[in-house]
RNA sequence: GCUCGGAUGGUGGAACAGGUAGACACGCAAGACUUAAAAUUUUGUGACCAUUGUGGUCAUGCGGGUUCAAAUCCCGCUCCGAGUACCA
């Protein structure tokens, strides 16, 4: 019987739908399993076949488990608000709620089709007020939050005013904006503003004026992860940087916990690489220089402080506080044109501009250690935000220092022994110091040691360690965005009430900016809270993606983000499978929020995603015709280097197994209609590359063609079988026959002459061997996420079990558990035909039984020299002699092998023989 | 620049811990079936040499090394990919 998957697929879909068996609760008997997929963020050209790729592997792997009897927690929802759909709504007035519900109906049409195991009742958009609600409500608690170094954890604000009370900022181990030294008494006597200001500097969501990445085409902030090369990520626009007001969220305060605890996660180590590189530890002094003739002090911060003898001037940043201070008189003028030339250029000009500038202040401050005069420059390669603002140059060691001091003609001191530093500055820390006064004959590493000891014994500075990872900004300039649960009384924030949210969205007429450049929601009519004017500006893509994985566990609370009880059953996510973009944005605030949730008792795991797995990208795979100069004349791929040829992208659509359609090509376009084709051997052959999948190269192909060609269940397979899970692979519709063809035989051990025909006969041990081999790979495959190698087992399986003509009951029953992970409809159908009632994610799966797998025999490979040349089967437990003297009789019988004496017979049990000669 | 990956037939890729390199699949070639094509099916398929057959030589980016034995471990290089970048 035909295999009618356009039929069988429907049904089953109808079927667990009606039965809800996807549909999950609670249950104390059974071990939890919680599966998760990056949501989506539904966009308006819908799904191309990369999207389902990890939904496909977390779709068989929740299956898996939950017939290996775990409880599987597998939800869906949609990441909802973008800028694309705001970007729409400007352009055309359509409310971004619309086009988004338009979207994520088009994805739901799409993802049902695929035959997914998700529990639709659990969907969530983070654009709900239902949702946003609670991450309006850690907003609240992260205001009222700060963070204590002591215990290393969240604490309420409260008790940062009760410490201020009694002992003033002396004994407060709070991570702050910077240092404040306070009394009690002066904590005291200052007005309520001047407090709220100051508990700003140690709210874990804090206000305060940094300068940020200003996007002035799409007139918002956005956040380091969101740009790349100073151009905005969305929308590939230029970025400025300004200094502005902000919500800002003291991710940093986190950046020791954040990376201690990536040791424990069973993360892939590229993933964890790039979130150690994005926190940025490094470990070094601070030391503090005095400026001459001034009370100022220079603070700077290194990690060589072996290098002090080195240092031949200083460089500041030009934001740096410390810069009026410090300017000379007579070089005001020269000083000022230099900030004003730097204030003016945009990022991408700062990038891009690889030259050098600086300017000097006229100043000089003393090197604490040896006391000699150092000038003093102002320049942009040294950051403000990054340490003190303020480096000490040592242009012998480090590459920009050398640059730097070559263009302004500055002293360069070596303080390492017999090292050229004509041509470029030595960096490596390798080396016997010189020129250094007591840390002469040291290496770096004792030097390192022992300048930090003298320096913290001199009191003139002490250890430090600094971390990269930048506090987040959290206010974007947008309407389509979680409105900020923040409300202005005499210019002072207040968060809102609990009790009050959410703090809807409202409705304006524009979405677009005011004309005087303030946020959308200025348009607002009644924009206020409690009589006082409510913030103005949105949170950013991140917020509503932070806990997601956390309100999956209890949807429709309304007291709670989650319940208690649902938390500690489903504690946090087993497995989590998205794309490796994501590694410095939502995967790292989604730690930050839930080590945030943890400090407050709300969660008990304080990480929140055990296990990461990335899924390679699927690229695309372009065609290529080629047109011959100046005519309408195409030439076949292999005939192209004969002719002056421009290759132009055809359509994959119109190309099947890299052979043109040569008809289709033709309609395609009006100006190919008579157009003239060059063959080879009768055929018309494109070129071909990998690209990424996009409309201009004509290479994206729609999953839903695949469905309606193929069917659901080869598609899933296919995808699996292109290659290794998580490896970026091109896409390519040749390979399917073979998946259709395993289908086609798989389906054709169940039925003889068209009818359903199982015998119960008991299976042979050639049969039970065949099936537990497969079963022992197809499992520890499925746990490696080795879909492609476990797919080719059911294949091998299959092939002998087809060989065999073996339909019995035995062996293909538990074969079509197996399957149903990979091919739910066609494995559902034919559990069914087998006369079960029940849904087979309902059964368990198989377990493989070493019985059968096991050998009387074991057979030795037999090598020459490390060469393998044959083969010799001996009796499982034949001792060492034997099996020598077997083979020493064997090599006698070879003619070819006469004359030689072997050296040594190395026998590897059960394994090898290799003689040696 | 720094950090992390990777390189295996015509193609996608196998090879668990160093032990038969190329599983499985695509493609290709030849045969069967067919008026024909498609589909199906059988056989072959790393390269080279030899061949009635058994066989032999070379092969996992390049050059070395360790080992009885290396795609796998070590050292040096080439190329490709990813992340990050005046981070002091």
């Amino acid at each position: 019987m035909e295999y009618n998957f356009n039929v069988i697929e429907k049904k089953w879909q109808k079927y667990w739908k009606r039965e809800n068996t996807y549909k999950i609760v609670v249950n104390k008997n059974k071990s939890k399993y919680y599966v998760l997929d990056m949501f989506p963020y539904p966009s308006g050209s819908g799904l191309h076949v990369g999207h389902p790729l990890g939904y496909i592997a977390s779709d068989i792997y929740a299956r898996y488990k939950r017939l290996k009897g775990f409880n599987v927690l597998h939800p869906m929802g949609y990441d909802a608000y973008g800028l694309p759909s705001e970007q729409y709504a400007i352009q055309t007035g359509q409310h971004p709620y619309m086009t988004t519900k338009k979207n994520i109906n088009r994805y739901r049409e799409q993802l049902d089709k695929l035959g997914f195991c998700f529990d639709w009742d659990r969907e969530i958009r983070t654009c709900d007020p239902k949702y946003y609600k609670w991450t309006q409500w850690v907003f609240i608690q992260m205001f009222n939050s700060y963070y204590c170094n002591e215990s290393k954890q969240a604490q309420p604000i409260n008790r940062l005013i009760k410490i201020l009370e009694k002992n003033g900022t002396k004994k407060l181990h709070a991570a702050c904006t910077k240092e404040i030294c306070l009394t009690a008494t002066k904590w005291r006597i200052k007005s309520e503003k001047e407090k709220q200001e100051i508990l700003m500097n140690y709210r874990i969501a804090y206000l305060s004026d940094t300068i940020v990445n200003w996007c002035p085409i799409l007139k918002t902030v956005l956040a380091n992860d969101e740009i790349n090369d100073g151009i905005s990520i969305r929308g590939g626009y230029p970025i400025e940087r300004r200094k502005m007001r902000q919500w800002c969220l003291r991710i940093s305060a986190y950046a020791n916990r954040l990376l201690k605890g990536l040791d424990k996660l069973e993360w892939p180590d590229s993933l964890k690489e790039i979130q150690r590189n994005w926190i940025g530890y490094s470990e070094g002094v601070e030391l503090r220089f005095k400026v001459q003739n001034s009370n100022a002090e220079l603070i700077i911060f290194t990690t060589r402080p072996d290098t002090i003898f080195g240092v031949t001037f200083i460089v500041i940043a030009p934001e740096n506080e410390l810069v009026p201070l410090i300017i000379a008189n007579k070089k005001q003028n020269s000083v000022n044109f230099y900030l004003n030339l730097v204030k003016n250029q945009t990022e991408m000009d700062r990038i891009a501009n690889k030259k050098i500038t600086g300017v000097f202040t006229g100043t000089y401050c003393i090197n604490p250690v040896n006391r000699e005069p150092i000038p003093i420059w102002i320049s942009d390669y040294v950051l403000a935000e990054y340490g003190t603002g303020a480096i000490m140059a040592v242009p012998a060691h480090d590459r920009r220092d050398y640059a730097f001091a070559k263009h302004f003609n500055l002293p360069i001191i070596p303080i390492l022994k017999g090292i050229d530093i004509s041509q470029k500055s030595f960096d490596s820390r390798i080396g016997i110091l010189i020129n250094s006064d007591f840390l002469n004959g040291l290496t770096v590493k004792e030097a390192i040691q022992k300048s930090k000891e003298y320096i913290e014994n001199k009191k003139i500075g002490n250890s430090k360690t600094n971390y990269r990872l930048r506090d987040a900004i959290f206010s974007r300039q947008r309407y389509w965005g979680e409105p900020l649960p923040i409300y202005y009384k005499n210019g002072i924030p207040f968060s809102v009430d609990e009790k009050d949210l959410p703090i809807k969205l409202p409705k304006i007429d524009k979405f677009l900016p005011t004309e005087a450049g303030a946020p959308p929601l200025k348009r607002a009519k009644n924009w206020t809270y409690k009589g006082y004017p409510l913030e103005l500006t949105t949170m950013p893509g991140f917020a509503g993606s932070s806990a997601y994985y956390l309100r999956y566990e209890d949807p429709n609370n309304k007291k709670h983000l989650v319940s208690s009880k649902a938390n500690k059953y489903w504690k946090n996510v087993d497995l989590y499978i998205g794309g490796i973009e994501h590694a410095t944005g939502h995967l790292i605030y989604s730690r930050f929020w839930n080590k945030f949730l943890f400090d407050l008792n709300i969660i008990i795991e304080d990480e929140p995603f055990k296990k990461v797995i990335n899924q390679g990208m699927i690229q695309g795979r372009s065609n290529f015709v080629y047109r011959i100069k100046n005519t309408n004349t195409f030439v076949s791929y292999g005939l192209k280097n004969q002719y002056d040829v421009i290759p132009i992208h055809v359509d994959v659509n119109k190309v099947s197994n890299d052979i043109l359609d040569i008809e289709s090509f033709k309609k395609w376009n009006p100006e190919y209609l008579n157009a003239e084709f060059i063959l080879e051997n009768g055929k018309y052959i494109c070129g071909w590359t990998t690209e990424k999948m996009s409309k201009s190269m004509f290479n994206v192909i729609n999953p839903d063609d695949i469905v309606t060609r193929f069917g659901a269940d080869v598609f899933r397979l296919y995808e699996m079988f292109l290659g290794p899970f998580e490896q970026s692979k091109p896409w390519n519709t040749k390979g399917i026959n073979g998946i259709v063809r395993f289908i086609r035989n798989f389906w054709n051990l169940f039925f003889k002459k068209d009818k359903f025909s199982i015998s119960n006969e008991q299976p042979t041990n050639e049969e039970f061997k065949i099936l537990h081999k497969a079963l022992k790979k197809i499992s520890s495959d499925i746990e490696n996420f080795s879909f492609n190698t476990s797919i080719s087992a059911f294949m091998i399986c299959t092939n002998e079990l087809k060989t065999l003509k073996c339909n019995k009951y035995s062996i293909l029953n538990e074969l079509v558990i197996a399957l149903a992970p990979f091919a739910p409809h066609i494995s559902e159908e034919l559990w069914h035909l087998f006369g079960n009632k029940t849904s087979i994610f309902d059964t368990k799966f198989p377990e493989y039984n070493e019985i059968y797998l096991k050998e009387d025999t074991k057979k030795y490979m037999i090598s020459f020299n490390g060469k393998t040349r044959f083969s010799l089967n001996f009796p499982l437990n034949t001792s060492e002699d034997d099996i020598k003297n077997a083979v020493l009789t064997h090599i006698d019988s070879k003619k070819w092998l006469k004359n030689k004496i072997p050296k040594k017979i190395i026998i590897i049990p059960n394994k090898i023989i290799n003689i040696v000669f």
